[in-house]
DNA sequence: CGTCGATCTGAGCGGCGTCAAGATATCTTT
DNA sequence: AAAGATATCTTGACGCCGCTCAGATCGACG
């Protein structure tokens, strides 16, 4: 992003040195994910669609996972940053139902790329940094300070956190289950994909410590 | 499946035709899975395993995917019968979490074969037959009657349905995500990774109608 | 200008899923 | 029992994959 092309080769000359390959290769890498599915993910295949060797992408990513853990990453902060807009777009408690339904919209409406954001995390059997409690702004700290905000007891830490982590878990379960064929009829009786998302986290008792208020 | 191994060539000399090639597939696929890992199941591995060519395996299974496809059948009809084990152990609406507790459990012993069952149903967007409801003796009845059993509204059919799908995406995306290191300190806390599953489901407001009784 | 390190290419390794052709065992018919 | 039909397994091959390494090319810096 920062380094533009090289200007001194034109840019039709196909410069040896790419600009920014790395930057390239994660884009090329969405491209093909959002367009042709997680099958045709291959290193070989993002090389190409970035115009490069198949050798190419090793001087910038030590293997293929690391480059899907960079594509997940982006795929982290675009869903941090669709549930701040959602927080903000709500009010009173009702940001709670918002935060969920913005988490589960999301995985919706990037299956392939939630389905590499998840398989990173299960491979190394831990969510990125950018979801945990430490890190600024992630979605756990959204959501257990949504909660404390609308009512929750914030002395009870160990509650707190389950609370949170069911609320987790419950979305990330709709997530991938809510594109399922067998589901068809229930939405159209609810009259489409994102009112059953919420009629169901509305049945999952979300957020429990909000119940009260 | 009702051939069994020929005695034509004793069993020792290995004869050109296998007893029950398909059977013997598939254990090796569920050995191979659960001992090396969704990584290390390559069709050619489960060949040499099973002793047999590579392209043995394509006159049983019309690819790879079939072949996984049987493995998940396998894992789906397992999880069932842990199911209702679990149920008729328990008593009064302490079988609905104890449903719940099996489910995750089961998932989280075998962490592989429940992610190759998910994987099939994911890559053809639907669960299979083993859980639908028009099959008997599957988890989804299994839950819907137990809540009937423990006080819900048998004619109230959609907040029926939508609490057993939500009861079943909770429990799924626990079952995905209680091998994160992140809640290492969690299951420490609560004396072990069974006590945070129960924890967690307790906080989801599962099966909600029974909370009446 | 020359050197050095970073970047990219080309060739190649073994493994993969899959298929076609041929070999071999079993089943069926006579 | 012989013969043909059928099911099963092997051999060999194709193209794609992830990955490595030697060497070509380029930018920066002395």
């Amino acid at each position: 992003m920062v380094q533009v092309m090289r200007d001194a080769h034109s840019a039709e000359s196909r410069p040896y040195h790419h600009g920014d390959l790395r930057r390239a290769l994660v884009d090329a890498a969405r491209r093909l994910l959002e367009a042709e599915g997680p099958s045709a993910l291959s290193l070989r295949a993002v090389a190409r669609e970035a115009g490069v060797s198949p050798a190419a992408p090793y001087h910038h990513f030590k293997d293929k996972a690391e480059l899907l853990d960079a594509v997940a990453h982006e795929g982290w902060e675009m869903l941090n940053a669709r549930m701040a807009e959602a927080k903000a777009a709500a009010e009173g408690r009702q940001q709670l139902t918002a935060l969920g339904i913005a988490y589960v919209c999301f995985a919706r409406e990037h299956p392939a790329l939630y389905r590499v954001m998840y398989d990173a995390a299960r491979d190394k059997e831990m969510l990125p940094i950018e979801m945990e409690d430490g890190s600024d702004d992630s979605a756990y700290c959204r959501v257990r300070d949504t909660m404390i905000e609308h009512g929750a007891d914030p002395t009870a830490e160990t509650d707190l956190e389950l609370a949170t982590i069911a609320s987790w878990c419950a979305a990330h379960g709709l997530a991938e289950m809510a594109g399922f064929k067998q589901f068809e009829h229930m939405k159209d009786a609810l009259g489409g994909e994102q009112q059953f998302i919420a009629a169901v986290l509305q049945h999952m008792g979300l957020f429990p410590h909000t119940h009260r208020d």
